[in-house]
DNA sequence: AGCCTGACTCAAA
DNA sequence: CTTTGAGCCAGGC
């Protein structure tokens, strides 16, 4: 287990999402300093630990991960609604109501 | 070491 | 409005 600073507040970011919640890799990735959006998309696909709740993740236009997801892209997007997420589309959620601002 | 791709985003044409 | 290019950087082969 080698120290991926990085990684870390990428994950600890992500953690700190309330239920109900959502947040872009474009706000993470800024928060900590960075411009490269990707390399947080990257962190979460690595995703070691579970706790890290990445469908809360979402990119700019509120789509979650589909392609990606754990078991499945019905999986992800349940798990949004039944924490109150509401979604304009299938798979994109309402970022003016939802998004997650971070301090 | 080098090339290609990617859970991204923004700006310009 | 859509399409393209560029920026940034790590991981896989």
């Amino acid at each position: 287990m080698k120290k991926d600073g990085f990684f870390e507040q990428v994950y600890v970011l992500t953690k700190k999402i309330p239920s109900g919640k959502v947040t872009t890799y474009g706000q993470i990735a800024k928060k900590l300093g960075t411009k490269d959006a990707r390399r947080v998309g990257h962190a979460l696909h690595a995703n070691p630990y579970k706790e890290v709740p990445c469908h809360r993740v979402v990119n700019k236009e509120g789509r979650v991960a589909e392609n990606f997801a754990f078991n499945g892209p019905d999986e992800q997007i349940s798990r949004l609604r039944a924490e109150g997420v509401g979604f304009v589309s299938k798979c994109y959620v309402d970022l003016d109501k939802h998004l997650y601002i971070l301090c």
